[in-house]
DNA sequence: ACTTCCGAGCTT
DNA sequence: CCTAAAGCTCGGAAGT
C-alpha cells in the first residue's frame, strides 16, 4: 500500500491513496498519519522527507518505510545520463510535461523558516502537489524498469528514502554533547572565554611571542601571507606557511606558529561561538545532507559535523543511565572491492579482521617482517583503490596485482572507462556523473602541441582517478545506506541513532539495551551484505562495537 | 560595506 | 608531506 502526503500552500497537508484524496491542516494530518501507520504502516511517498519528516517528527510521529520523490529522482537522473538536472518535485513534474523545469529550492535546512513557509508548491497554479506527485511516481516506476538491474536500483531507493528519515531522526534527537565539558576544555588549553572577535588570552600570548621571535616586528599568525614574508625577511625561502612546511623549517617561530595554529583552529572552527551556535540543552544538531556528495557519500551543512576534530570527542557523552555504542566497519573500502570483483583470494583474506595484515603476508610471506609488510600492503590497496602512484605505490600496485589480479583489474577498468569518458555504477546502480564538455574537447582528438596533448592526457587521468575510486566509494555508500535502513529497523526502543560519518555509527541507548544493540548491530551488517552484493558473497565485513559512556573511548 | 577568492586544516 | 579526493568552515585579502 502507498499513500502519497504532501505540504500544500498556507500550511495546508494533503494526503492522497487509493480511496481518494483529503486536505487537512496540520494537527489532523498528523493525528491521522499516526493512525494509518500504527494500522497498516504503509509505504508513504513524500516529495522530500528533508522538508516534510520534521514536521511528523515534532509532533512525535516516526514512520517505518517511505519513497523519497526527489532522492529517488536524483538516482535516477543520474543513471539516465542526466546528472545535475534538478531533482524536486516541480522539476520532475515539468520535465514530464515537456516544460523547463525549475531550478531546485535551497534545501529546508539551509532555508529561511519564514520564507520557507510562505513558498508555494512551485507547480503552476492549479496542479495539486499531491497529484504532481502521484503522476512522478508513477513516472519513476516506469523508469526504475529501464535501468540495468533494476531490482538492485530498487532496493538503492528504498534504501536511500530510509536514510533520508535516518537524517532527519538524527537531527531531531541530536547528538549527546557535553557543553560543560567542552566549555572546560576550551578554557583550559585557550584562557577564559572572551567575547566573540576577541583573541583568547592564550593566543594573545603566542603572538606576542611569534612577533618577537621574529626580531620584534608585528607578525599576524592568523594570515599566511604575513608568516611567509615575515621567513623571507630571515632569509628562510618557503613555498606556503602549511604546518607540514613549516615543520621543515629550523627557526625559533616554528613552534609557537604551530601551537598558535592549533590552538586559533580549535578556537575558530569548534570554540564558543560553535558551541552557542550548535548545542543547546545538551544535543549537538547538525543538518545532515543524504547523497550531498556524487559519490552517494553524505554530507553535512552547518556545525560541520563531519570534521569534528578527534579532541573534541570527549565532549559526546551519553546520558546518565544511558550508553554510547559506536561501531565502526573495518576497512570498509577494501573489502568492498573484494565483493564487487569478486577476487577469491582477497575475499578468503577478508575472513580477517585485520585485512592488510593478511595482505601482507600473501604478498611478502618469507621476504619481510609484519610490521614492515603490513604498512607497504595498505599502500598497495588504497593506490589500487585511488589511483596513486606516488614513491613505492607503482612497485606496490604491480605486486599486488599479481597476488590478487580480479581485484586490480576491476578498478583498473573502471579508471581505463574513465579516461574514456564514460561512465561507471555503483553495485546498486549509482552512476557517475559523464565528464564535462570541456573535459570532451581537451581529451576529444589528436592534439597538436605537446602542451596541450599533456594537458589532455592529465585530464583523462584525473577523471580515471575519479572514476575508478567511485565504483568503491558509491558502492561503500550503497552498503551503509542499506545497514542504516536496516539497523533503524532493529534497534530496540527507546535507542536512537545519533551519528552516521560515513562507515561510522553511534548508537544513543539506555545502558540495559546495550548488549541488544549491539546485536542489532551485528544482524544488520549480516544482512545488508546479502542484500548488497547478493546472498552468496563471500566477503566478511566485521563492524566491531564498543559500548563506552564517551566517544573518546570508542578507539 | 559587500562579495568573491584563497589558504589552511579537519574528517572519512 | 608520506596514498586520494571531497566537502565544510573560518579568517584574511583582494575586488567591486
Amino acid at each position: 500500500m502507498q499513500v502519497i502526503v504532501a505540504r500544500e500552500d498556507e500550511g495546508v497537508f494533503v494526503v492522497l491513496d487509493s480511496s481518494g484524496r483529503r486536505a487537512l491542516p496540520e494537527a489532523g494530518f498528523v493525528e491521522y498519519l499516526t493512525r494509518v501507520e500504527r494500522a497498516d504502516a504503509p509505504r508513504w511517498v513524500f516529495p522530500s522527507v528533508d522538508r516534510l519528516y520534521p514536521v511528523l517528527l515534532r509532533a512525535g510521529l516516526r514512520i517505518s518505510r517511505c519513497h523519497d520523490l526527489s532522492l529517488t529522482e536524483g538516482l535516477l537522473l543520474a543513471a539516465e545520463g542526466r546528472a545535475g538536472q534538478p531533482k524536486a518535485l516541480p522539476a520532475a513534474w515539468a520535465r514530464l510535461h515537456g516544460l523547463e523545469p525549475p531550478p531546485d529550492e535551497p534545501s529546508a535546512a539551509d532555508a529561511q523558516p519564514a520564507l520557507f513557509e510562505t513558498r508555494g508548491s512551485g507547480l503552476p497554479a492549479g496542479v495539486g502537489v499531491a497529484e504532481a506527485a502521484r503522476e512522478v511516481l508513477a513516472d519513476q516506476d516506469r523508469r526504475m524498469k529501464r535501468v540495468e538491474h533494476p531490482e538492485r536500483f530498487r532496493l538503492l531507493a528504498a534504501a536511500e528514502s530510509a536514510s533520508a528519515l535516518v537524517a532527519a531522526e538524527m537531527r531531531a534527537d541530536g547528538l549527546p554533547w557535553r557543553a560543560d565539558v567542552h566549555d572546560a576544555l576550551l578554557t583550559e588549553l585557550l584562557g577564559p572565554r572572551v567575547p566573540a572577535g576577541q583573541r583568547p588570552k592564550k593566543l594573545v600570548e603566542l603572538a606576542a611571542r611569534i612577533s618577537e621571535a621574529f626580531g620584534g616586528k608585528a607578525v599576524n599568525p592568523d594570515s599566511p601571507q604575513t608568516i611567509v614574508r615575515a621567513f623571507g625577511r630571515e632569509g628562510i625561502s618557503i613555498p606556503s606557511a602549511r604546518a607540514h612546511v613549516l615543520r621543515k623549517v629550523d627557526h625559533p617561530a616554528v613552534p609557537l606558529l604551530i601551537e598558535y595554529r592549533e590552538l586559533a583552529r580549535l578556537h575558530s572552527a569548534n570554540g564558543w561561538a560553535w558551541l552557542d551556535e550548535w548545542v543547546a540543552e545538551g544535543r549537538f544538531r547538525p543538518a545532515w545532507v543524504v547523497g550531498g556528495v556524487v559519490s552517494g557519500r553524505w554530507a553535512s551543512s552547518g556545525g560541520g559535523a563531519l570534521q569534528i576534530p578527534k579532541t573534541l570527542r570527549v565532549c559526546v557523552r551519553a546520558d546518565p543511565g544511558w550508553k554510547l555504542v559506536v561501531a565502526d566497519a573495518a576497512q570498509l573500502e577494501p573489502r568492498v572491492l573484494a565483493a564487487l570483483s569478486g577476487d577469491r583470494r582477497l575475499a578468503e583474506a577478508s575472513a580477517s579482521t585485520d585485512l592488510y595484515a593478511r595482505l601482507s603476508e600473501a604478498m611478502f610471506a618469507g621476504t619481510m617482517s609484519a610490521e614492515e609488510g603490513r604498512p607497504r600492503a595498505k599502500i598497495a590497496m588504497l593506490s589500487a583503490m585511488y589511483g596513486g602512484t606516488a614513491g613505492e605505490a607503482a612497485s606496490l600496485l604491480a605486486l599486488l596485482r599479481q597476488r590478487f589480479p580480479d581485484a586490480v583489474s576491476y578498478v583498473e577498468h573502471a579508471a581505463q572507462a574513465g579516461e574514456r569518458g564514460e561512465r561507471v555504477r555503483s553495485r546498486l546502480g549509482r552512476v557517475s556523473p559523464a565528464p564535462s564538455e570541456a573535459w570532451r574537447a581537451l581529451t576529444g582528438g589528436a592534439n597538436d602541441d605537446s602542451a596541450t596533448e599533456s594537458r589532455a592526457r592529465q585530464a583523462a587521468r584525473n577523471w580515471g582517478r575519479f572514476t575508478r575510486n567511485f565504483v568503491v566509494q558509491a558502492s561503500a555508500a550503497d552498503f551503509t545506506a542499506v545497514l542504516l535502513a536496516t539497523l533503524r529497523r532493529k534497534l530496540p526502543e527507546p535507542a536512537q541513532l545519533v551519528f552516521f560519518q560515513h562507515d561510522e555509527v553511534i548508537v544513543h541507548t539506555p545502558g540495559q539495551l546495550a548488549a541488544q544493540v549491539e546485536a542489532a548491530i551485528a544482524e544488520s551488517v549480516a544482512e545488508s551484505t546479502a542484500l548488497t552484493f547478493g546472498p552468496a558473497c563471500p566477503v566478511h565485513f566485521p563492524m566491531p562495537a564498543a559500548t563506552v559512556t564517551t566517544y573518546a573511548d570508542a578507539k
